[in-house]
RNA sequence: GGGGUAGUAGUUCAGCUGGUUAGAACGCCGGCCUGUCAAGCCGGAGGUCGCGGGUUCGAGUCCCGUCUAUCCCGCCA
């Protein structure tokens, strides 16, 4: 009875006269007396159901949205004049005999086929109902089908993708670790991975020379637009290799993926540019080069001129847009806030006039220097400059950050454009200032450059690494590096970290042993596969690709998780809940 | 931890400088209707204005606090 022959979006002329038997929600209900229209839908497609028999029609006055029917019928062409385009099965219709009623739905608590029209907080709570939009479902097929390129293409190219543990060992760098208690070890706690990379390097050591594995990963840290608390990773892993050849390989990896999923072309070899690079022209790390504006040091320029606030400050960066008409002062002003929100003491402006500069601060500029700072950045008529001063890089990074706000005023970001590239030479280390030490950039495995080795010791804070990040129109897709494949060496960096012998030995011990038995030269990257899909689908929110996310504090509105749980639970792990100062 | 935005019917919103009984659309319930496809027409039900204080003769509206969602900064090796 609740079978079916058909789904509700693949019936057409061919099926004209044939008995079909259709099951799927009532999307719309037209009653017009004696002739009842019902559009029942699946998730593929939606079908016109005629009810024009007493009974049926008398059963068919019961139904509303979203109840669950079961029709037989038979194919009818529809005449020219009732043909609807809109659909796949627009040229047909079903003149139903039987109608049964599978299912009664209560009125919904979200409109399904506008999803704009609800909150996200009511959204997240009916999930369920909300995954019945077709948009959604459109982005977890699509999410379905990446994945399966990334299987073939990789097991083509004799990866084998194997799982790892779950429960593992916290270590002490990187991100928070989700932490589970263990009964058996009072006291004692598992870390879920931030990702596998140890295990994944202990592959390399135990042959398994090409490794994948498409996996969630776990960071307790406060949540974005783009960054969900568990999270999916294309991991890989490959030995007897070096930069370029995991560059190659994923290169071919991301063009297949774009290529089959949305029959993309991207052009290979993606763009090299190095962080330093990066830091200057863009003022991030993770550049959307969709549109230009790059930043320009303004140093030069600021330095000659009579406004005091920039005189002798160590970064000060400009950045012209082509027309000027675009702003006006308010829309300066809200910039300005942005740039005060965000740090920046506030946010300089000048206009171009031709050969010379007005409004802002240009009368801190004599004719002389404008028209020499006109010249030199090759500025347009009527475009304007908007300079930021600091004495830390916190100048380059906040102008980086208005320069993508600007792009996003101006409708500079087309979803359908991918533009690729990969950041290089990072730094090894940077310093914490809080702690007192030097920290990975990226993280303790990676590989020093060969021609830095002799400045380890020396000046950690020259060194660069052999890590690379690729970055899809302003998102870090991927990230990766050669890795220390040398136990010393391990340790070596664990020391300049200024971590204490017993502590390398507690959390790391093991790790460091794997290195002393014959480990092959490897390195990997590992791929955000929820951002991926983001670009894939043209969203720009990850909780549009994943089926069940989470609200920015971190709960699931659905099912109200986190919660508390039981005195018995606490009992078994030896758990006792700190009451708080306002509780006591 | 910090900053911005939002919270009024099942849902999305309106509600002016504080002033009778808080409105609309969609949805829901009842009725009419043989060609609609966001069907149409008539009628009806539905509200602790997120929560807690305060100011006031009087608060959806003003003030303070708080919660939730969202965007951003910090954080995310």
């Amino acid at each position: 009875m609740s079978s079916r022959t058909h789904n509700c979006g693949e019936l057409n002329k061919t099926h004209i006269n044939s008995s079909v038997t259709l099951s799927g929600w009532v999307n719309s209900l037209r009653t017009h007396g004696k002739i009842i229209f019902i559009d029942i839908r699946d998730r593929y497609g939606k079908t016109q159901i005629i009810l024009d028999k007493k009974d049926l029609i008398n059963k068919g006055n019961s139904l509303s949205n979203e109840d669950v029917i079961s029709i037989c019928g038979k194919v009818n062409a529809r005449t020219k004049d009732f043909v609807n385009k809109d659909i796949s099965t627009g040229e047909i219709e079903v003149i139903a005999n039987e109608l049964h009623i599978l299912s009664i739905s209560n009125p919904l608590p979200v409109p399904i086929h506008d999803r704009e029209a609800s909150t996200e907080e009511h959204r997240l709570k009916y999930r369920y109902l909300e995954l019945r939009n077709k948009t959604l479902q459109d982005n977890l097929i699509k999410r379905h089908n990446a994945a399966q390129v990334v299987r073939n293409f990789l097991s083509k190219k004799d990866f084998i993708e194997i799982e790892t543990p779950v429960l593992m060992k916290s270590t002490p760098e990187g991100a928070r670790d989700y932490l589970v208690p263990s009964r058996i070890h009072h006291g004692k706690f598992y870390a879920l991975p931030q990702s596998p990379q140890m295990y994944k390097q202990l592959f390399m050591i135990s042959g398994l020379d090409k490794y994948f594995q498409i996996v969630k990963c776990f960071r307790d840290e406060d949540l974005r637009s783009d960054r969900q608390p568990e999270f999916t990773q294309i991991d890989l892993e490959m030995s007897f290799v070096d930069e370029p050849d995991v560059r190659n390989l994923v290169e071919d990896l991301i063009t297949t993926i774009f290529k089959k999923v949305n029959n993309v072309t991207i052009k290979k070899p993606f763009p090299i540019l190095s962080y330093h690079d990066s830091i200057n022209k863009y003022g991030t790390e993770k550049p959307d080069l969709r549109y230009k504006m790059e930043l320009n040091s303004f140093k030069e320029f600021s330095d000659q001129s009579d406004f005091k606030s920039f005189k002798g400050l160590k970064y000060v960066t400009m950045l012209s847009v082509d027309d000027s008409s675009h702003f006006s002062r308010k829309i300066i002003d809200e910039l300005d806030d942005y740039a005060k929100s965000i740090g920046a003491k506030g946010l300089a402006w000048m206009k171009c006039n031709g050969k010379n500069l007005e409004g802002g601060i240009s009368k801190f500029f004599n004719k002389n220097l404008q028209s020499k700072i006109v010249s030199n950045y090759k500025l347009k008529n009527d475009s304007i400059c908007f300079i930021i001063g600091d004495n830390s890089q916190l100048a380059l990074k906040v102008l980086g950050l208005v320069r993508t706000k600007i792009a996003q005023m101006l409708n500079l970001c087309d979803n359908t454009i991918f533009k690729p590239v990969w950041i290089v030479d990072f730094p090894l280390f940077e310093w914490d200032e809080d702690q007192k030490r030097f920290e990975s950039v990226n993280h303790p495995f990676t590989a020093p450059k060969d021609s830095d080795m002799e400045k380890l010791l020396s000046s950690p804070e020259e060194v660069l690494s052999k890590g690379y990040d690729i970055v899809i129109n302003g998102y870090e897709v991927a990230g990766g590096s050669i890795r220390i494949h040398d136990d010393k060496m391990q340790k070596q960096i664990f020391e300049i970290m200024n971590i204490t012998k017993k502590e390398i030995n507690d959390k790391f011990g093991f790790f460091i042993d794997a290195l002393k038995f014959g480990t092959p030269p490897h390195g990997g990257i590992a791929f955000g596969f929820d951002r991926l899909v983001m670009l894939l689908c043209g969203v720009n929110n990850i909780r549009d690709v994943i089926a069940f996310p989470k609200t920015t504090s971190a709960s699931a509105l659905m099912e109200d998780a986190p919660n508390t749980i039981s005195e018995t639970q606490l009992n078994d792990l030896n758990i006792t809940i700190k009451k708080n100062e306002e509780d006591v």
